[in-house]
DNA sequence: GTCATAAGTGTATTTTATACAGTTTGCTGT
DNA sequence: ACAGCAAACTGTATAAAATACACTTATGAC
C-alpha cells in the first residue's frame, strides 16, 4: 500500500498504527525538511510529513525505514524515534497512533527521480508551510530534540557528506543552534575531543585557498563511549 | 477492563495499542519503582509494569493517567511519555505496541491499600526483579532518561514532599545519579539558581539540630524558563 | 604583483566546577 | 548541668572550561 492511499482502506472502529518521517537534510548552509504534497483526500494539496501505517508483522522501526528507503532510495540511515502522537482527534478520519521517527540524510546522496515522483520538496525550516494534522508540532518536538542531542552527541556529521571541511561543521552547527558561533573556540574544542581524521584533500568550493577535508573517526568515538567519555560539542 | 484481564479478550490478527507506565518514588533515601505481580495466564506469576490497552475515544496519554488513578488514586501526577516499544514480536501473545510513559510520584502520597490490591511492590532500582516482555529495558530507558532530564530540568521535586530540606533533595540527585556529591557545592549551586523558598520551620526527624524545610519556587521557575535560562542541578 | 577572500592560528579573561575542614545547633544520657 | 553526639550548615582556594577577541596565511583572479 502507497502511503498517499492508506486512507481508501480504513474502518472507523480499528486503531491503527502510523509512522510518520521527519527528515532533516543540511544544503548550501540551510537545515532542510523534506516534506510531502497530498494528491488523494482527504487534505489533497496539503503539505504532510510522509509516513505509512505500521504493517502487523514489521517493526514500528522497520516501517520508518522502508518508507524512508521508498522515497529517497537510502538505506543505512541515521534514524531515531521521536515520540508517539496518541491524541484521540488527531486525525479526524480514523484512530490512529503516530509514531514519529526522525532521520539525518545526506542531501546530496538521495535519489531525486524518486522523491519528486513522490511530491517531495525541501523546505528551509524557517520556510515551513502549514501542515497537515499534528505533523507540524512533531517538526517542531524534532526540532528541539535535534538541537539538543547535538550537544551531546556527534549526529551531525550523519547530515554532511562523508569528507566535510571545519567551515562546513561549523555553519551545520550554526544552523542547528540558529547562532553564530565564534571559528575560533569551535575549531579549538573540536580537535580536543578527538572524532575528527585529518585528510591530505583540500576542498577548494568555496576559497582559492581551500579547507582542509576531515572524516569523523567512528572507531574512535566508539571507543570513547565506552569509556564513559562525555562530549559538548560547541 | 481492568489491566489484569486484558488478555482475555485479544485476536490474533488485530493490532493493538497499549501504554505501560513506568512509576519512580522516593522513599529512605532510595529510588524506588513500583512493579506488579500478575495474576492472569500468560506470565502468571511474573513481575511486570502495569498498564493497559488504549482506548479508542482516549488520549494515549489519558490512557496512563487512568491506569496511574486506578492503582495510586493519585491524580495530578508528573508524567512524560518515555517511548513507544513497537517490536513486531515484543509480545508472544498478539500485536501490540506499547507506549511507555514515566511517572514520579510522592511516596507518601499514594493509596497503599488500592496499590495492595492490585499486587504492587515496590522495589529498589538495583534490586528489581526481573521482569516480563520487554519491561525491563523500559525501565533501563527511563532510568537513563531520568538522569539526563535530571540534569536540566528541576524534577527531582515531583519525587519529594511539598515541603522538603536540602540534605534530602541531595540525597535524591545522589540516588538517581547513583554518585555522592558534595553538600557543600550541591547547596551553593542550588541557592543560586533561586528555585527555593526557604519556610520558616524545621523538618526534625534527622537529627537533633533539625533541617530548615523549602518549597519549589514554581513560579520563578516558570519566569526563568520563559526568560531561556539554563539550568543545572548539581 | 596586488587584491580579495576564506582558512587558519593564540592568548588573556571570565566563569564555572571542584576540592576540601571546621563550626553550630540542640537533644540525649548521665 | 554539662559532656557527647550527630547532622546542619558555612567559606575559600584551585583547577578547568567557556568566552572574547584580531591578525596572518594561502591562493586564484585580475
Amino acid at each position: 500500500m502507497t502511503p498517499a492511499l492508506k486512507d481508501l482502506y480504513v474502518q472507523k472502529d480499528k486503531m491503527y498504527v502510523a509512522t510518520d518521517c521527519i527528515i532533516f537534510g543540511f544544503d548550501a548552509g540551510k537545515l532542510k525538511l523534506l516534506v510531502f504534497k497530498r494528491r488523494v483526500e482527504p487534505f489533497l494539496g496539503t503539505w504532510s510529513l510522509i509516513g505509512s501505517f505500521v504493517r502487523m508483522e514489521e517493526d514500528v522501526s522497520e516501517a520508518a525505514k522502508r518508507v524512508l528507503t521508498e522515497i529517497t532510495g537510502l538505506d543505512n540511515v541515521f534514524m531515531e524515534q521521536l515520540k508517539a502522537y496518541g491524541m484521540a482527534d488527531r486525525d479526524p478520519g480514523y484512530r490512529c497512533v503516530s509514531i514519529a521517527q526522525f532521520a539525518l540524510i545526506r542531501i546530496d546522496d538521495y535519489d531525486k527521480e524518486l522523491t519528486e515522483e513522490h511530491g517531495a520538496h525541501w523546505f528551509e525550516l524557517n520556510e515551513l508551510p502549514e501542515l497537515v494534522l499534528d505533523h507540524g508540532q512533531m517538526v517542531e518536538d524534532a526540532m528541539a530534540r535535534l538541537k539538543r542531542k547535538a550537544r551531546y552527541q556527534p549526529i551531525g556529521f550523519e547530515l554532511l557528506p562523508e569528507k566535510f571541511t571545519i567551515p562546513q561543521l561549523q555553519s551545520l552547527y550554526e544552523a542547528i543552534y540558529q547562532k553564530k558561533l565564534d571559528d575560533r573556540n569551535f575549531r579549538k574544542k573540536l580537535m580536543t575531543l578527538g572524532l575528527l581524521i585529518k585528510l591530505n584533500e583540500k576542498d577548494k568550493t568555496t576559497s582559492r585557498r581551500g579547507a582542509f577535508l576531515y572524516k569523523f573517526d567512528y572507531d574512535n568515538y566508539q571507543k570513547l563511549v565506552k569509556s564513559g567519555y562525555n562530549f559538548e560539542i560547541a
